[in-house]
DNA sequence: GCATCAATGTCGCCT
DNA sequence: AGGCGACGTTGATGC
């Protein structure tokens, strides 16, 4: 951890230049380096992602990766310089993206239509797995679960419905796509292509499946 | 900067725990809040972008933002706890992004083709701008400028020639990818399409425009 | 403020 | 190693 009043340029698969200025330098355990400045976001104003070499010469420390990208850093002044040993760190446990919501949607299709039945989560094709695909009266209803639906996902879900129409088996299938939030450009493309969009509550579909489940 | 045994939960968009261990905590001036271990990339553990606000007590730091989403570190044992003023920061300069080289193409469209000239740059379309349009001979070139060409600027690229040859004014319209790196995948799909790719080398386009200009 | 799109995106999974 | 999609994406820009 160094504090220094420095000068910093970055080039590699772009160039940057940051103008003298007081910033924090942190060198981790792996050789990774950030420049941080006293704001902004947890973004680092330049960085070098391991695995990379720091050399330091003459006040001059030059960061170097596999990839020929290097981060230069002309120290004017130290202020503070101190090293700690934090150990190993344990992992981070997540829970509550995607991944829920498609499980909580399964065991609600009710939500997205009447008379759906479950075929499977994650029915893999040759381009990738499908979200969740139901049966209905006639024909199957492939989903495509998104916390944001943006267009990207009719995209997605249209290269699906291509290749699934084209196999006889579950022929013909519609598209569903749901998310939390539909963005509108999505919507108007979507609906172009005559592909559902359906907005889900998150937690109102947590409460249909375990109604004791509150927010602490 | 505060050295410190801790455990962290982080809750709002999704939920996240981080169990005991020993790690770097930062507070910015804005009141932001970063939580970093001694390795992995530049992303801190856990975090709390601002403007949110801190409230300190019992060994227990509470972080909050307008959107309800909460950080809590329970702290152990403090190892070092140091503050530092580093005074404003200049701006970044970034040199090399997209926009420069969508500039840099838009003067020099006899890389793409012989014949070309420029109608406009940021032509505007329901669905979104097209890059660069230029007219030739006969009929009209949409070009798509990414820095790595891939599969979903072809995507983009065919919905934009999708919706200009319905156009009757500026059609026949051809597509044109442009980029530092086209990656096979997405050249494979242009060719299938009709789309040619065209590999830029940014240095030499801006050695065109500026002979004088030089890196730093 | 919202919507859209780029990013030195990064990260993780899978082939 | 490379492709592909998610991300507490973040950040910038135009309307």
């Amino acid at each position: 951890m160094v504090i220094a009043t420095c000068e910093v340029d970055y080039a590699g698969r772009l160039s940057a230049h940051l103008p003298k200025a007081t910033r924090l330098l942190m060198v981790k355990a792996d050789g990774s380096v950030l420049v941080h400045s006293d704001g902004g976001s947890y973004k680092p104003l330049n960085w070098m992602s391991p695995p990379c070499t720091l050399i330091e010469r003459d006040g001059e420390w030059t960061v170097k990766n596999k990839a020929g990208e290097t981060l230069v850093i002309r120290i004017e002044e130290i202020l503070s310089d101190s090293t700690h040993h934090l150990g190993v760190d344990p992992g981070l446990m997540k829970d509550g993206v995607e991944a829920h919501l498609q499980a909580l949607l399964a065991d609600h299709l009710d939500v997205i239509g009447a008379g759906l039945r479950l075929v499977r989560r994650e029915y893999p094709t040759p381009i990738g797995p499908v979200d969740i695909l139901a049966r209905e009266d006639v024909g199957t209803v492939a989903i495509e679960v998104k916390r944001v639906v943006e267009i990207s996902a009719v995209e997605q879900l249209t290269r699906y419905l291509d290749l699934l129409n084209r196999s006889s088996k579950i022929a013909p299938v519609r598209g569903v796509l749901a998310g939390n939030v539909v963005k509108p450009q999505a919507k108007t493309l979507a609906e172009d292509r005559g592909i559902t969009c359906v907005t889900t509550d998150y937690d109102e579909l947590r409460g249909l499946t375990d109604p004791t489940a509150r927010l602490f």
